[in-house]
DNA sequence: GTGCCTGCAAAAAATTTGCAACAAC
DNA sequence: GTTGTTGCAAATTTTTTGCAGGCAC
């Protein structure tokens, strides 16, 4: 359902959930924090998954393996997740926050369909430059943005058009 | 504080916040609403204060004229003003909901102070094609789009500069 | 007078936090 | 054993809603 921008092919495919684990206990034992096992649960689904999860969804995914996982402890974890740099924080119109995973992946930006919900990420380097271009003519050092396009996308459309004559 | 999309002037100038309360009071009689001294309050402080308020600002702002007016009765109302087209609703980064005045004036876009909270509007035709076009090629079409420049503006830079070398 | 509008307080929805029990090192 | 972690429930924050009384027409 998730497209990742251009082609980029990134190594280990989905074999590349491993990674971000060894990165998380890194992070974890550099901090002087601790091991857990609810920690765990909660990345590895976060990861399985790969993509834009609600906290609502990745509750009910970590729950599916042990009923007990409380919601804090989820939230707790992505926020973990989100401090060593390996989901990113995703608020959408309207909707409760999401997380994409970030490991090592390149900055891209949201295509939203608003039948469905698929998102979909793109990358523009045009668009980035133009930006970049509009914030220094207002005297703007940018540091961040969001570009969010809603819209239909084609199988909602196909389906709106099917079911009306125009 | 607050700088126009372009040099698009519009005419009235400041007088431009009578315009409104007539659209206001033509969608209220159109609807066979009725017609209330805490809307026109609020209407009044909203156009005259002029762009990107929250509810909680314009709360303070109303309660200045009235001490009694509830914060319900705002939400009502901006929510009515934008059912009618007078006010558009943003949200911005972890903010709280945001107003601006939406009479007559086109699309834009925003740039964002991470410093001092200043917003600037910016139109740049030039994103606006090239978002379409993604889009397209995504097989979307774009029914709204939402750009955030979030950075730091040229006071703010200037100030971190002043104060530490480097 | 009828019916919309208001203020208040309670409800909702999403997220955070205090705390006592618990688990990891 | 010390210290971070968890689950639960309560608190927060922002916004909405139910309701009884009030105001507009």
């Amino acid at each position: 359902m998730i497209e990742t921008p251009r082609d980029r092919t990134r190594p280990g495919g989905r074999g590349a959930e491993r990674e971000p684990l060894a990165v998380l206990a890194g992070h974890v034992e550099q901090r002087g924090l601790k091991h857990s096992r609810q920690r765990d649960l909660v990345a590895e689904s976060f990861f399985s998954i790969g993509g834009h999860v609600s906290i609502e969804e990745l509750v009910g995914a970590v729950r599916r393996a042990d009923r007990r996982v409380s919601v804090a402890t989820v939230y707790r974890t992505m926020r973990l997740l989100a401090d060593c740099g390996l989901a990113v924080p995703r608020q959408f119109e309207g909707e409760q926050t999401r997380y994409e995973p970030a490991a090592g992946r390149p900055h891209h930006d949201h295509l939203i369909c608003t039948g469905c919900g698929e998102i979909v990420e793109f990358a523009n380097d045009r668009i980035e430059v133009l930006q970049a271009r509009v914030a220094r003519s207002h005297g703007f050092q940018v540091e961040s943005h969001k570009l969010e396009l809603y819209g239909r996308c084609a199988r909602c459309r196909r389906r709106a058009t099917a079911g009306s004559a125009g």
